[in-house]
DNA sequence: CATCTCTTTTACAACTTCCTTACGCCCGTC
DNA sequence: GACGGGCGTAAGGAAGTTGTAAAAGAGATG
């Protein structure tokens, strides 16, 4: 996801740069209004972040011209705290949110992840809306998998553990690959926690836990997905 | 179409009058903002155009009340050319538009078709007159849901959350998705704020509230229908 | 101003989930 | 087939989540 961060106060532009860096999002920047126009044009952003008050050529102006010719991108404007009712004026041009000055992290991050998740919501709420294994269709969204009509109740662990496995069908996987991309680097569950999850995973999942077809034990590795 | 124009200035109270009659729309006026909210009450119009500078009730006072009781109506600001601030406050209050004094007769027709364009197009199509989730008729305008004959009361953000999960039906829906579309991008209310609302709406709908049939709970993430 | 309704916050009980521990069984090797 | 480490899973506990009553607040109404 790519955010273009327009706003002439260089703390401020580059500590932006640094919390949306630092969330995963690709970050492209512009120091003036038109700058940021051209920034716009070239690199295609699905967010835009816009500084009300910037030299060559304003934010109500950027985003006016942004709109004239796209309805999607999502914009959002920076505003210093003396300056929101401009910041209300932003919104009548079609802006998605605004974000005062100063701001904190975490608000920065929420906001640009509420908008982007409305516009994605908005757009393409199909695409990876599910996948398949074995004779499973799960639906992450509803934390749920179908087998025919059955539906089985899962928790977000599950999902991600079964999305690692098909991604991966066919490689034995060992718990370190399951706890870095199901947990995450900083977390170091002992080291049947895994087995645990799988076990009633399988129960969930599985027509037969005891003969499991779909998540096969690897003795000495892992688990392994046909 | 009914318009309701509320401005104490005579000549251009009767000039919007005149303007809109002759396009075929139905006007009613009221002269400050206290008669505004009273017509707005009794005739029920589609639109309303508010004057910001009023006697006995400003502009801002009288969209806010609107409001409070009627998400669907389509409020335009009048306002003169050094009051372009007040009017942009106002739209922070739930206004769709504004008009700047002097206004062209081209001008303020081509608002006011574009605003009942807008809110016809977006507000008709998500809030039908009635939708139905499991065995229930939910009448929004009416702010009550029935169940064959027996009829519950509910209240603007009951309906709001019910609209929202019949909408993403099967969707688990976290809370962020819950306060962004029931109550605002820029409301951030106490995170179990959301739970006790819940909680009501389930004595009101469920047949058996400690067994939700309808709002089904998805642990760790938030609720989901069906 | 008193009262009512709707909403939000608070507080605590009840519930889930996840993680750990523990024990028995299984697999591979010798 | 005996041994030792690996695996399955039941059970218990800690941490976090949810349900809900009750209090507090905010507006609307008479």
């Amino acid at each position: 996801m790519k955010v273009l961060v327009a706003e002439d106060d260089p703390n401020t532009r580059e500590g932006l740069r640094q919390i949306l860096a630092d969330e995963g999002y690709d970050v492209v920047t512009a120091p003036n209004g038109e700058d940021a126009l051209a920034v716009f044009q070239s690199d295609g952003p699905q967010v835009v972040c816009l500084d009300v008050m910037m030299p060559r050529m304003d934010g109500y102006e950027v985003c006016r011209r942004i709109r004239k010719t796209d309805d999607e991108v999502a914009i959002l404007f920076i505003t210093a705290k003396s300056e929101e009712i401009d910041a209300v004026l932003g919104l009548e041009l079609g802006a998605d949110d605004f974000i005062q000055k100063p701001f904190g992290i975490k608000e920065v991050v929420a906001r640009i992840r509420a908008v982007t998740r409305r516009v994605y919501a908005k757009r393409g709420s199909e695409s990876a809306a599910e996948f398949r294994i074995a004779d499973l269709v799960v639906k992450p969204d509803q934390l749920r998998a179908f087998r025919d009509e059955e539906a089985m109740e899962l928790s977000l662990r599950d999902v991600k553990i079964l999305q690692l496995l098909v991604e991966n069908q066919g490689k034995a996987l060992n718990r370190d690959v399951f706890f870095d991309e199901c947990w995450g680097f900083d977390y170091l569950p002992n080291s049947r926690t895994l087995d645990q999850h799988i076990s009633q995973l399988r129960k969930k999942v599985e027509k037969d836990p005891k003969e499991p077809a779909i998540i096969k034990t690897v003795h000495g590795v892992g688990y392994r997905y046909e």
